[in-house]
DNA sequence: TGCGCATTTCCTGTCGACAAGTAAAATGCA
DNA sequence: TGCATTTTACTTGTCGACAGGAAATGCGCA
């Protein structure tokens, strides 16, 4: 890092000051760039945005009501910490949201939306092919997202992209660790889902997204459960 | 209004003012006292409040990130309009809060959980018994807050208290035009919902809750749907 | 009188500065 | 040396001010 070097020239339209510092501090927290429970300086980010503190703390105070930095009165903030303790809300929650988004999305999709899935499902694809792991977690989460959108209830969207959002950093762990060939699984997954949104299939659409649920559930717990001692002969 | 009357003393201990603020300005927009649509002007809350514009508008981007104001870039931000086009997605989604949270109550509430729900509902039965309506607004919001409390997972009482909370300007509306006698009936719904938590019925706390959603919803929707035509004779 | 354009006014977005509060460093004492 | 206390440094919370944009106003012209 070279904190004497801003980002961007100080060419800014008003009011997109805000949107880059938000955009940014999101994707990096999402992608782990920022480590959970690493701090944050006001300061620090003014300097390298290239711009004053006010727009930075609208940022921040927009990241923590999304629940992604911790604030403490009169004290640094700080990017939250993933919860281990608790994963299970995650995963329940998560598991309820795929499938009822999915079921509204083989009720309420109309053309466009199921070409927008198509597109994510694809990027998707291309990314698993790619082995690049960090395009498979954001077009994965895009993918979900899209389905969610087109179920066409906003309330169900929201909380679906905040999970998603939140998952986002799960999955970066368990890519970083090690690589299988599982992705393929879940593509094919994915296009089955397809299938059965675009049949406007609502038993099925429920039925595969709960299994696709389980399936990365499962795939998570047993990770973050591995013994991970190392056998040293003593 | 006395715009040139300060409603607190300008001592504050600092960090308290956004606080103050924002739960002022969310009661009031929950309440109804302040419109639907209506503009919400900076530098008139500040004098109002007393206070700079910072802390004025950190709290008007708190209310924003949940949905209760939105804002136009380089114009006056207003209160949320309510979607009444849209409301079957909110009837769908507080359904399933409803439902989700009353199991898990059912599950995972400890002894002190039961007592601040039967604490609630003592709050709902006096207001209804008081025939006061803005208390049965916030008392039956703080029942099934605790109900989704006790039900231990933090996605779910998030998505929860925004749909109560959306649901309180509903409410507000509906008892604003008449009034009958149905709390009777919800605070007796109320108590039989406690009874399937406290025996950890999950089948019967569903079964309850759903039943009790259905209720308020069919309410609520014949209420908007009535025919407000007046029967001149012509 | 009605319409298009320039001007003015008003509100927001951003800035730099100051004060309060906290954590760490420095000091004094046993 | 170890601990309690004071001092210092640093970070946030709040303030007043200025500049950019959009709506409202006023003006000119057909």
């Amino acid at each position: 890092m070279s904190p004497d070097t801003p980002e961007t020239a100080p060419e800014r339209r008003r009011g997109s000051g805000v949107k880059l510092v938000y955009e940014s501090l999101r994707d990096e927290i999402l992608n782990l760039v920022l480590a959970p429970g690493s701090p944050i300086d006001e300061v620090q980010l003014a300097e390298r945005f290239g711009m004053s503190r006010t727009p930075i703390r609208e940022a921040l105070v927009r990241l923590a009501g999304e629940g992604l930095v911790e604030t403490l009165p009169n004290r640094s903030s700080m990017v939250s910490n993933i919860d281990f303790l608790n994963l299970h809300t995650f995963f329940d929650a998560i598991t309820l949201m795929y499938r009822v988004t999915t079921r509204l999305a083989a009720l309420n999709h109309q053309p466009a939306d199921l070409q927008a899935i198509r597109a994510h499902q694809a990027a998707f694809a291309a990314a698993v092919a790619a082995q690049d792991a960090l395009a498979m977690i954001a077009t994965n989460r895009d993918f979900h997202a899209a389905i969610a959108e087109a179920g066409r209830n906003p309330y169900y969207t929201a909380l679906s992209l905040r999970l998603l959002d939140e998952g986002r950093r799960l999955l970066r762990l368990y890519y970083q660790s090690f690589d299988d060939r599982l992705p393929q699984e879940y593509a094919d997954e994915h296009a089955a889902i397809i299938a059965a949104i675009a049949a406007r299939d609502v038993y099925e659409s429920d039925r595969l997204a709960r299994a696709h649920a389980d399936q990365i559930v499962q795939q998570i717990q047993r990770f973050f459960a591995r013994d991970r001692r190392q056998d040293l002969p003593l």
